[in-house]
DNA sequence: ACAATACCTTACAATTTTGTAAAGTATATT
DNA sequence: AATATACTTTACAAAATTGTAAGGTATTGT
């Protein structure tokens, strides 16, 4: 459960724009120098962005992008759900239904219940994380998040668990 | 942003010796055949939970797997991560520095601060939520997790948003 | 008009994740 | 000891995601 590559490069283009307000204009490519990334995969973040309704494109000589909204009428929710898909795969009971044509707990399913919750509890934050929050910088309000203990720094991060490959556990149990 | 696959598969698994307590012992055949899945796969997926040290396996003619500890002494956090790596990579910053050798934001990373925020909240869910809960049913004890809003259903989630395919909100404008 | 500029679309290559296959190792029963 | 059973490991095939490439379309300034 992470953040995509598409998610993470997506809303840091519409950051760019909505740094500037709701009547800056960019080209794909002042966006692509800005964070580090190819023209056309810049462009093709942008027309993701565009296609669902956060930024408007104008092309011809003078044109570029601007955002579609107030950065302030902007949730988080919106941004991530519109560059990476739902919280919950629609489907995702008959996407995750193993071998089986239908899941084998399609009549009863705890896990389907528990993922539910967690997913109605992330979209708490995230609807209610303005793109305007984000550009102001931290901390985020954590008054309507109080649970969020505390900022994950990147040095912090350095030793927490790590990916499965890095983090056998067992692996060099003496053999005997 | 959504549980993977393994993620998925792999706490179902894990459920499946749950339920039967901390003595209760199942083969792979026995856990692939109770979710409808192959058993190749599900015995991937519970050498994952073996390494992790959530199961505890032994050979021969008798073994299979139990679980390792009390079902309310596992937390849905630790699962999760067991399967699917830390909600934020700990090369995150390293890892979408986009054509770079460093990401442009190194010095000062509002996305990084945000989405820190967020994986702090999630973690303060998953580690509030222990695998008893999840085998017991709903209600997951929402008193924890006020913002919680609702039980996402299947035929709730039906209506929502969908994959960015399916969901051109573009599509046909009239072309004069 | 025409050319320069900037977005748009489609196809495809590279990488990662998902899932399968097969041969190997350990243990208990006979 | 032999054999059946059940986990273990490694390699690989399939699918999804990520990122690139190239040619097309629209607009504006000259």
């Amino acid at each position: 459960m992470r953040i995509t590559a598409v998610e993470e490069y997506g809303l840091r283009c519409l950051l760019n724009l909505a740094r500037g307000g709701i009547d800056k204009q960019m080209s794909i490519s002042e966006i692509a120098e800005n964070e580090g990334l190819s023209v056309p995969y810049a462009s093709k973040l942008l027309s993701i962005l565009r296609k669902q309704g956060l930024v408007t494109a104008s092309r011809g000589r003078s044109g570029g992008f601007h955002i579609s909204r107030l950065p302030e009428q902007i949730t988080l929710y919106e941004v991530l759900t519109a560059l990476g898909g739902p919280l919950i795969d629609p489907n995702h009971c008959s996407k995750y239904s193993g071998q089986l044509e239908q899941c084998v707990h399609i009549d009863y399913c705890t896990v389907h219940d528990v993922l539910g919750g967690l997913a109605g509890y992330i979209q708490t934050f995230l609807t209610g994380t303005t793109i305007k929050e984000i550009i102001d910088g931290l901390p985020v309000d954590f008054r309507k998040h109080p649970e969020a203990p505390f900022e994950i720094s990147d040095k912090a991060l350095e030793g927490e668990l790590s990916t499965i490959e890095h983090t056998e556990k067992e692996e060099m149990k003496s053999k005997e």
